[in-house]
DNA sequence: ACCCTAGCGAGGTCTAGCCCAGTTGGAAGG
DNA sequence: CCTTCCAACTGGGCTAGACCTCGCTAGGGT
């Protein structure tokens, strides 16, 4: 079971590099401008067309791609424009005008359950940092985030001071994010939440989980527990070409 | 290669009646329960393993089944896990392969006060119509729906029938909306929306707010609250250039 | 009684083709 | 000049295998 040397992610997984290409490509392409062809796709990455198939069908499900019989694939309007893209906390408030502060409530080193292995791409017993902190606006406490990394991709994270922003750590090893994914769903505060939030027990909150890739390489999950009575998500949408 | 006992009408579709078929299984299974395996699939429908997993596919992309290498594929929780885009509940329900359905609690004239004026663009006083619904999902009660809409804007609304629709109304009246911006909130279910809804009073809810727009014009607010345990939010996020 | 391992079956990925149905643009013919 | 038609694309669907890793379990050895 020794790894070789190659990076879990990247063994086998053709697809990905493909989709990635394509992403990269299309990011900052303007609606309604194709795709490179399938079949340019296979001779370019020397892949199979069923491996194309299989990366643009990520982007088609994720609303980035429009596929069209005979005529080809194409960029769609994106979904989201300014307010609802892939920032920290820390640029969230700045641009909102606060200032943002955070405190440190646990930092250490677990092991990789199920479902994180899953997330992060890793095998589950592998090591894992977790970092809870409590996330401050103009002093009062709005949300508690739950940060995983693998320490297979942060392997001195513990061993140095705690970053002050962790996408300046992303900055420096290279790994900055360009895109994810969040899931976003309303609970109740726990009693251990309610307290550092200031909040009583059973008061609203909102779950927003995210993961970030950079390229094809999952970077970082975060839990986060927003103050409903403080945090609005604000999310801009067009509709889709297709439904109109 | 002619393989006949299908009437030609659907020749070329295999992998929507692997789909069918194990959607016809699945539908009141229990949650957690396995689908069958890939391999007996294809030796059942007597077609290639590539033709069932794109059937399988459509059902775990709608949030129906759930893969676990190395265990098998299992019908998910009923969960619903929708994509942030500027789209009615009815779309987004068939999306799902689920069956939309509402009852109208109340539909009346009132009178805008000063934040749905603002948002409505309007003036204070000026009249609205409010429309309430009770959206369902598989006849299982999702979210409670209010609409308000410029009577100015859509004048013979409450004296002609109810839509069935209201993206036909606004594609007739040439309003269809192409972008909105929603805010996202947590909160807790008052009584009465608890009774709709069928939960316990200070169950979570997720509010969701709407505002649409064709080109520069307000058509309508949507003010949505979902029962968080069956209803999730799915954004994709991409980070812009400038932030790299 | 314990642990370890081999094997089996699950999904994950990939190949190198095939034919089909739409779309399109240019060449041939009126 | 215009129309018609076809060839060269596009994506859609499908085949019949291949090899990989993961999760579980039944046996076997200690």
């Amino acid at each position: 079971m020794a790894e070789n040397g190659i990076p879990a992610a990247q063994r086998g997984r053709k697809h990905l590099l493909v989709r990635e290409y394509v992403r990269s490509l299309i990011v900052d392409a303007e609606p309604g401008s194709p795709a490179p062809s399938e079949r340019d796709l296979v001779e370019q990455f020397g892949v199979a067309r069923m491996t194309v198939r299989h990366a643009l069908d990520g982007l088609v499900a994720q609303g980035l791609l429009e596929r069209i019989p005979g005529r080809g694939t194409f960029v769609t309007k994106p979904l989201i424009d300014m307010q609802m893209r892939l920032s920290s906390f820390s640029e969230e408030m700045e641009r909102r005008g606060k200032v943002p502060e955070s405190k440190t409530l646990l930092a250490r080193r677990e092991t990789a359950g199920p479902g994180l292995a899953r997330a992060l791409e890793t095998e589950v017993g592998s090591p894992i940092v977790h970092w809870e902190r409590l996330r401050l606006a103009d002093s009062q406490p709005i949300a508690i985030q739950h940060v995983y990394l693998s320490l297979d991709t942060f392997p001195r994270f513990l061993d140095d001071a705690l970053p002050s922003s962790l996408y300046y750590l992303f900055a420096d090893r290279d790994l900055m994010p360009t895109w994810g994914e969040d899931s976003v769903v309303a609970a109740v505060a726990t009693e251990e939440e309610a307290e550092s939030l200031e909040l009583e027990p059973g008061a609203p909150v909102l779950h927003i989980s995210r993961r970030s890739f950079c390229r094809e390489v999952a970077v970082e999950v975060t839990r986060s527990i927003y103050r409903a009575d403080r945090y609005t998500l604000w999310v801009p949408v067009l509709r889709p070409e297709h439904l109109r």
